[in-house]
DNA sequence: GTACTTGCTGAATGGCCAGTCAGGATGTTA
DNA sequence: TAACATCCTGACTGGCCATTCAGCAAGTAC
């Protein structure tokens, strides 16, 4: 009993393992085309322990789902935390957009949980949640603006949800490479937006490495 | 030979009558859940017509978005052929992308070819295609306005390009009915940031039927 | 020691489904 | 008339893949 914690901490283990690796291939693959076999290989164990731990593949995209949402919130905590006033964070989050993770694959992910969520009511939820979470991080953002008097909105919500929506309607063009589309010119209509929604003074605060350092 | 054209008329009309089923069958199920049989079944005709004309599944889909963009582009020149004058098209066009068809199917049909984009070659020439002739189509409404001195922008391109882009932003949670989204919610928050980037002097243009006649 | 639990494996099973194919119907050519 | 093309059908086949299962290993309880 001495090592009981130790003992059952290997499984558990693998059994994360299992999920970062289901997200892996969703990634890669989409919902539609992963496998219970893809799985496996990439955590580096049989079928068999998929199945054992979640059931079934849906379990596991199920599980998986819940991993990427505590992630995601970690990772944003720590990413805002980095920077700090209304003006650097908000551009950090511009940034941010453009190159969340591995960008592209990114924003893929996100698209394929879009679509599972149509369906499929864990990823409909999961997909709210953390939609809800990144809207209240903007909105975070936004009102310390308005409190200090750098930001200016007759209507913050709904420029949150409009800075929220262009922000996913801007990924799509970049997750499907849409000639034209960059991580930069994404960061640079984005941040137009939130001048104008925000009535940003765009004087010394559009670009320069002024406020706050790079992500990372 | 009298009737060569009439009786060579029966398998073009079964085969547009096979790609829409599978139209159909995508939005109700998406390119992962639509089976043959099913696209048989929705045309009334044999899963091995479906086969016999397309060659295989993946060819009735790519068929089926040509299908998709000439009507597309149709529809849409029809609509905005409807309305005249810069500020009542615009508005029109506010109003379209909320009930765009039976609007959240249609908008969920969307989010599926952006998925399949990812993978497919012919989705992904076809989605950037109609986005293409959807910003094209903003893009007149916008120059029209602008050279009539009733919207102004400093950078019409980037304008035209994130009201679009906002509009895929905000149809993502009318397709997830996200809490909260509603079509008239969809309406008035792109209206607003067409407002903000053009300009538009927002008395006696936000609401109201003074310009134009209802869409279809 | 034996019995029992947990974690794990990979071979076997069984269902689903795209694509094939033999053939039938209708019309056309010569 | 026969030969041939087009369109169409639905039964069949073969492969893929989620899930099941018999069993092994290692620990724990008694």
């Amino acid at each position: 009993m001495a090592n009981a914690a130790l003992a059952a901490k290997a499984p558990e283990e693998r059994r994360e393992r299992i999920l970062r690796a289901t997200i892996a291939v969703v990634r890669e693959r989409g919902f539609a085309g992963a496998r219970v076999t893809d799985i496996a290989l990439e955590a580096g164990t049989s079928q068999g322990l998929v199945l054992y731990h979640f059931g079934s593949l849906a379990g596991a995209f199920a599980a998986s789902l819940t991993l990427l949402e505590d992630e995601f919130y970690e990772e944003l905590e720590r990413n805002l935390s980095e920077v700090v006033g209304p003006v650097p964070r908000l551009r950090h989050i511009a940034e941010l957009g453009a190159g969340y993770g591995p960008a592209v694959g990114d924003w893929r992910l996100w698209l394929e949980l879009w679509v599972r969520a149509i369906r499929d009511e864990d990823a409909r939820a999961a997909r709210e949640s953390l939609d809800t979470r990144w809207r209240g991080a903007l909105r975070q953002v936004v009102d310390e603006g308005l409190a200090s008097g750098v930001f200016a909105a007759s209507d913050p919500k709904a420029s949150v949800l409009r800075l929220a929506a262009l922000m996913d309607g801007l990924a799509i063009q970049l997750a499907l490479a849409d000639p034209g589309m960059t991580t930069g010119k994404f960061t640079e209509l984005w941040w137009q937006s939130a001048v104008l929604e925000l009535g940003i003074s765009s004087v010394n605060t559009a670009k320069g490495p002024q406020g706050g350092q790079k992500k990372r």
